[in-house]
RNA sequence: GCCUUCGUAGUUCAAUGGAUAGAACAGAGCUCUUCUAAGGCUUUGAUGUAGGUUCGAUUCCUACCGAAGGCACCA
């Protein structure tokens, strides 16, 4: 029984002796340790209906507490009308050789039995990876990893436009810009020069009528595949672009399970529609209007709109296409739960889609969960691209590991350890950029501060763990070895300060984060053990012969950086042994 | 105009209806002959406005002001 439970189990206890009645306890931390490790509002909620005055109420049933005999408290307070807990000494010392001994030290079940596929990244092949897609990618791995770390069967699967108008804009570009200079370049170069055709022929289309027309021919040609010329250079594209990003999911710790694509889900999600326009028996949800097939969706919700599924040339919008993919997903895996991470942008066709769905097939409607997340910006206008345009999130998180380079290049390490840690500790100064707030909002990042790896940053919190696996290792050699057992005549310094007193808290943070689908929770979890750890590194000499404690400081330190790793794991991000 | 999300220190973010609203950066001042100073310690500073619900509101409700996104053939 872990000691929320068992809290809660002495309130009700106590509070039946005093006659009163609860179905729900609120028992939280407070917000400074000084107030005890858990408190009640208990006394407060109930005060007014008893008539009773909360703050006499609460010293009544703290009274009551304190008679239930238990290891794992100190004492017992009452306060303001807050009832206190504060843990002993034993209880700390019990969880952190529970972090050492258990395994599974953190995990959850609230998804035991559950296959949850998480869709995310979607990047278009022939466009860049913008910095959308980096957010994406971060959220949707992180969320993978929690829910699978809380008893999930997780699917990973990536979504990719590889038809589409902006298909036939980079075709179009390519056709005018010719073959690209080496055609033997990596698949980034080569990515990178059809990104600019996109650019070119995306301008185009915006402000040349005659290419424009000459687009729409390409994106038919695309679906149809009736053209010899375009096929080869779609073929190519496709190709060429799917490779660059595969190098970019290794670097970021992404393995797909699942690729789709809105070339074989088109014609899924327009038999759905047609099959739906053709069916006289059941409700027409789709109608004709200027040559399109369309939802009024505001019909069945009137803060939705209305939505274009098959437009005026008859192929399948993004709608149609979504709902195809969603087929497609319940066909392969049966699943309980299957999340979307995108953009707010696409927020408000969701729910349209979705609602079509909900009347078509409402048992996988009731399954679905769309995460939207905020948009980046950038805080300073220093990193631009060539072009002086947008900045790719491939530009971003190169620029990252490029600059984490230089300032290791005169560390004691090996070329090759000095590359693997740039690219850990530039993957992780994104991602924890992205994480550390609620996944809703905008991020204003600023790439100097994200590099500068002061305070509040991924950079921080690896370079925590690698000082704790660095005392570890030097344990290791001076042969101390760690130990939960006390000598009572040393006990006088203890509590070895707040990062004894937070670690046991990794399963609640990492419940709270998959219940929500946030993982926030644990980055600022993380950032608060992370300096819980350093202060007391700052004060305090951990490997000293001399020491009595020293063997469960050490093992204090060892609970911490496997708490500091598992959560990094849960964030997405690596955990390097050096620095 | 309508819909969605959001307004918290100078800046970027926290705060499961609770206690003195937490950090980080920036500013001021300390701190390495000592286990990784990419660190630690001091210190200044904030809930958009007006009501309401509640013992208690940054949190819930209403209005206003402001920001971002969306509102038919892009995704």
């Amino acid at each position: 029984m872990d000691i929320k439970t068992k809290l809660e189990n002495l309130i009700r206890e106590a509070l039946s002796k005093l006659d009163i009645e609860v179905k729900d306890i609120s028992l939280e931390h407070p917000a400074d340790l000084k107030m005890g490790d858990f408190s009640t509002n208990i006394a407060m909620s109930f005060a007014k209906k008893m008539g009773a005055n909360p703050k006499e109420l609460a010293e009544k049933i703290a009274e009551v507490l304190r008679q239930a005999q238990d290891d794992s408290l100190e004492r017992i307070e009452a306060k303001n009308g807050f009832i206190n807990f504060y843990l002993s000494q034993d209880f700390f010392v019990n969880s952190v050789k529970e972090i050492l001994e258990n395994k599974d030290f953190g995990k959850n079940n609230i998804f035991s039995g559950k296959k949850i596929m998480v869709e995310y990244t979607d990047p278009n092949p022939f466009k860049p990876f913008h910095i959308g897609h980096l957010m994406s990618n971060a959220i949707g791995e992180s969320i993978s990893r929690i829910v699978e770390f809380s008893g999930a069967k997780t699917i990973r699967a990536n979504y990719q436009g590889d038809v589409g108008p902006h298909v036939a804009k980079a075709i179009f570009g390519m056709f005018k810009a010719g073959p690209p200079a080496d055609e033997s370049a990596p698949a980034s170069v080569l990515a990178q020069y059809i990104g600019e055709c996109y650019s070119d022929g995306s301008n185009a289309y915006d402000t040349d009528e005659e290419a424009k027309k000459e687009i729409n021919e390409i994106n038919k040609k695309v679906y149809d595949r009736s053209d010899e010329g375009v096929n080869q250079v779609y073929d190519w594209g496709r190709r060429v672009t799917l490779e660059a990003f595969e190098e970019l999911y290794k670097m970021l710790g992404t393995n797909f399970n699942y690729y789709f694509f809105e070339s074989i889900v088109a014609p899924i999600g327009l038999k759905i529609v047609n099959e739906k326009l053709k069916d006289k028996k059941s409700e027409n949800i789709f109608e004709k209007s200027d040559g399109a097939i369309v939802f009024h969706a505001e019909k069945y919700d009137p803060k939705l709109h209305t939505r274009v599924f098959i437009n005026s040339q008859g192929l399948p919008t993004y709608e149609t296409k979504e709902l195809g993919l969603t087929e497609m997903k319940f066909e392969k895996e049966k699943l309980d739960m299957s999340v979307v991470i995108t953009a707010n942008e696409q927020e408000e066709y969701m729910k349209v889609v979705t609602k079509a769905l909900e009347i078509m097939n409402p048992e996988i409607a009731s399954k679905m969960k769309h995460i939207v997340h905020g948009m980046m910006r950038l805080a300073s206008g220093k990193m631009s691209s060539r072009k002086g345009n947008v900045i790719t999130g491939e530009s971003l998180l190169l620029e990252s590991c490029e600059q984490i380079l230089e300032k290791i290049k005169d560390r004691d390490l090996t070329e090759e350890e000095k590359k693997q840690i740039s690219n850990d500790v530039g993957v992780s100064a994104l991602k924890y950029s992205i994480l550390k707030q609620n996944i809703g909002g905008n991020i204003i990042y600023d790439f100097e501060k994200s590099i500068s790896f002061e305070g509040d940053s991924g950079p921080y919190l690896q370079y925590s763990y690698a000082r704790a696996r660095s005392i570890i290792e030097k344990a290791k050699i001076e042969n101390i070895l760690p130990s939960f057992l006390l000598n009572n005549e040393n006990t006088d310094m203890l509590p070895l300060g707040d990062i004894e007193k937070l670690l046991y808290r990794f399963p609640e943070v990492v419940f709270r984060s998959a219940e929500e689908f946030e993982p926030h929770y644990i980055a600022n979890y993380l950032i608060d053990i992370a300096r819980a750890f350093n202060t007391y590194y700052g004060n305090t000499k951990i490997i000293d012969k001399d020491d009595l404690m020293s063997p469960y400081k050490i093992a204090l330190t060892l609970a911490f950086s496997n708490i500091m790793k598992n959560g990094l794991y849960l964030l997405g991000i690596k955990a390097p042994e050096k620095m």
